[in-house]
DNA sequence: CGTGTCGTGTTGCGGCTCACGGAGC
DNA sequence: CCGCAACACGACACG
């Protein structure tokens, strides 16, 4: 079976030839064309998108649409850009992730939508009936149902799709996990299992100065793995090596540098000095810590050549498609809660995945470092291991309280034998005894806090109805009401938002204890508990950010990287918004207050720039130099003229002239609208 | 002789990846 | 457990 035997002509022009498709794609494709739901589960980089875009044109054939369902926001809109493609057959293809804007009528007027799980699940609770229009529902990384915070969210999706609409068609893609067979019998699906590699991946270990693969041994002459990274780079190659911590894959970086040449004369004002002078020797780290912007940057560069090796922390195995030649994996265990722990062996797959770049690489090499004999066997063990089940983790109580808040709100269920139908539709139902007691709990909860009312039907309150349109936990909610019977004090509000479930904090250092206890008295508050002084820390990193603290300074005195920064903003812009919501309801004084504070967290400014933030292309470090400059309000600039403008530093001729035009924009309309 | 800076060695304690979300009067 | 940060102490330069 050949591309054209199952897609018209012109989707030959997206594969570039009429190639014959492998075994497995074949197997999966019969199988959704006689309508059957399907599990894919075969290694990364072995074609799956292809049975992605059969679904999705079938779907298409029939008048319906299809919906993509991946785990992050930086996989969504690479797999946006690559469907893009179906235009060529007359599809409208649009994204929809959390900071992305997209006009409620969105996803009439598209046939294929790119979603994260959460944004997926948020549509559903929004209007259950959306999901009649669909005909197909792709569920990339099915695996992340193992997820312990974010896991049960695709499983309500896919829970719902089958309570609402089991007519739509449900492919899942998995990366190789032990039971695909109970994931199969939950969603009613056939599955197709496959080893196969597009590239094949020589597997070894390295110890003792020897590589040791199944069929050779050999010496490598120089400490460790640096003889194999320098043998891929001389022979055109590219290297990715995975550490457990970001000072970790620092260091590794730091340490390559000594060992291998200037390649380049790379510069950039934005990057940290200690990143710009190896990407100088070709090399990088990437974590994290490092803002977006470096982060794409790397990743660019990475995949354009010009860097050669990557040391990084997991954040690139699960993220975008980026492979190398070689996979190293330095550490075989991490810390997490207090212990050293073995990595799991479903993740240790999806590092020796990047191995091997299709269509540039003849074979993929995927080394794991062994330091001890010791951990030489755990190496061993984890090329050759049974990869984890995926295991349901719906069944906690605070996310069946969101969860059964949402089917509530939705309408999807008003009665308990609505709650028991739908948990009967989940993979926990297989899994795990669903005691009808976890459900009654949570309604209790819910109706002893005001989320719900009603006796035997229940219906959403207000409260419950924003707490389940805002997204957040009802925790969460509680939290927010419970700051709003305080004065408006901006640290006491930082900390409230940092005190919610939803907001994940920085954790504080012991050697950190007494100025983060200090912040807390000076509000009032003498919980010097792990949990409040982790929050309070959070909360001075956020004072500091509205107070346009430079981003440096910030990064210093708290010891974190300026892309930690810029998530906790991204947070606690969420968190406060929602406080915002809150306060129009409880507390409609304190509404302008909070709306300014939502501004100034998910901006960076102080209170004096809220007004030419409005402003399009101008960030908190434009905004604070026009106002220096005079310009205080929008119609200060509308009023003006770009050659006024220009004079300010920065200020080139387009965007000056650019920006005066907007101001004069958004300031009529100010003045139509009174 | 006092002060300040740099360098070395020892001790004691803390160590830790990533990440989604907001749609009305 | 291991590695790092903090600290103590000494050497040295200089006025």
């Amino acid at each position: 079976m050949k591309v054209s035997d199952v897609f018209p002509d012109e989707f030959l022009n997206i594969t570039g030839s009429d190639f014959e498709l492998y075994k497995h794609q074949i197997d999966a494709i019969e199988r959704l064309k006689n309508n059957e739901n399907v599990i894919v589960s075969v290694p990364t980089a072995s074609g799956k998108s292809l049975i992605g875009y059969y679904a999705i044109y079938k779907a298409f054939l029939a008048g319906k649409k299809s919906m993509y369902i991946v785990p992050l926001r930086s996989l969504a809109m690479e797999k946006y850009e690559e469907l893009l493609n179906l235009r060529s057959l007359n599809m409208r293809i649009t994204i929809s992730i959390g900071d992305y804007d997209s006009p409620p009528s969105f996803i009439k007027n598209n046939d294929v939508i790119v979603v994260t799980s959460e944004r997926a699940d948020s549509m559903i609770h929004h209007d259950p009936d959306i999901i009649n229009d669909f005909g197909a529902i792709i569920a990339d990384e099915i695996h992340i149902i193992n997820d312990e915070d974010r896991g049960p969210r695709l499983e309500t999706v896919l829970s719902s799709i089958r309570v609402i609409n089991p007519d739509a068609l449900i492919l899942g893609l998995s990366a190789t996990i032990s039971n695909v067979n109970e994931l199969a019998q939950w969603l009613n699906a056939s599955t197709v299992v496959s080893n196969f590699r597009a590239v094949p991946l020589e597997l070894g270990i390295i110890y003792k100065k020897r590589l040791i693969t199944d069929s050779y041994e050999r010496y490598l002459g120089q400490p460790d793995e640096l003889s194999l990274i320098k043998d891929i780079i001389n022979d055109g190659g590219q290297a990715l090596v995975f550490r457990n911590s970001r000072k970790n894959a620092e260091k590794y970086a730091e340490m390559l540098i000594q060992h291998l040449p200037e390649f380049n004369d790379f510069n950039n004002d934005g990057m940290p000095e200690s990143l710009v002078k190896m990407i100088r020797h070709g090399i990088a780290y990437h974590h994290a810590g490092l803002s977006n912007e470096d982060r794409r940057n790397i990743e660019e560069m990475f995949k354009n050549g010009y860097i050669k090796v990557i040391s990084a922390t997991p954040t690139l195995a699960a993220g975008v498609n980026l492979p190398a030649r070689l996979v190293i994996i330095r550490d075989i265990t991490r810390y997490s809660n207090g212990y050293s722990r073995p990595i799991s062996n479903i993740e240790i797959q999806q590092m020796l995945g990047r191995a091997g770049r299709p269509k540039y690489d003849k074979m993929g090499y995927g080394y794991i470092y062994a330091a001890s004999p010791a951990s030489y066997d755990a190496a061993k063990k984890a090329l050759s291991g049974e990869p984890e089940p995926v295991i349901s983790k719906m069944d906690s109580q605070r996310l069946m309280r969101f969860n059964i808040l949402a089917l509530i709100s939705s309408g999807m269920a008003s009665r308990m034998e609505d709650l028991i139908l739908f948990y009967n539709e989940t993979l926990m139902a297989i899994q795990k005894d669903v005691d009808d007691y976890y459900i009654e709990s949570a309604l209790y909860f819910l109706k002893e806090n005001g989320f719900i009312d009603g006796d035997v039907t229940y219906n959403a309150t207000r409260l419950g109805r924003l707490t389940s349109d805002l997204y957040i936990d009802p925790e969460t909610a509680l939290i927010l009401k419970s700051a709003l019977d305080h004065d408006y004090d901006e640290k006491l509000y930082l900390y409230y938002i940092c005190r919610t479930p939803d907001m994940i904090n920085i954790p504080a250092g012991t050697r950190e204890y007494e100025y983060i206890e200090d912040f807390l008295e000076d509000i009032n508050v003498f919980d010097f508990s792990e949990e409040s002084l982790s929050a309070a820390k959070t909360a001075m990193v956020l004072l500091g950010w509205i107070n346009e603290m430079p981003m440096q300074k910030i990064t210093d005195t708290y010891n974190i990287g300026p892309g930690d920064v810029q998530q906790k903003a991204s947070s606690a812009d969420w968190i406060s918004y929602s406080l915002y919501r809150l306060s129009s309801v409880y507390k409609k004084e304190m509404e302008s207050k909070l709306f300014h504070l939502n501004i100034r967290i998910k901006e960076g400014i102080k209170p004096d720039l809220i007004d030419l933030i409005k402003i399009p292309k101008v960030g908190r470090v434009r905004a604070r130099r026009l106002y220096d400059n005079g310009f205080k309000t929008v119609d200060d600039i509308a009023r003006s003229s770009p050659e006024n403008i220009e004079k300010i530093f920065g200020f080139s001729k387009n965007l000056a002239a650019e920006i005066v035009n907007s101001a004069m924009k958004i300031s009529s309309m100010y003045y139509r609208s009174q």
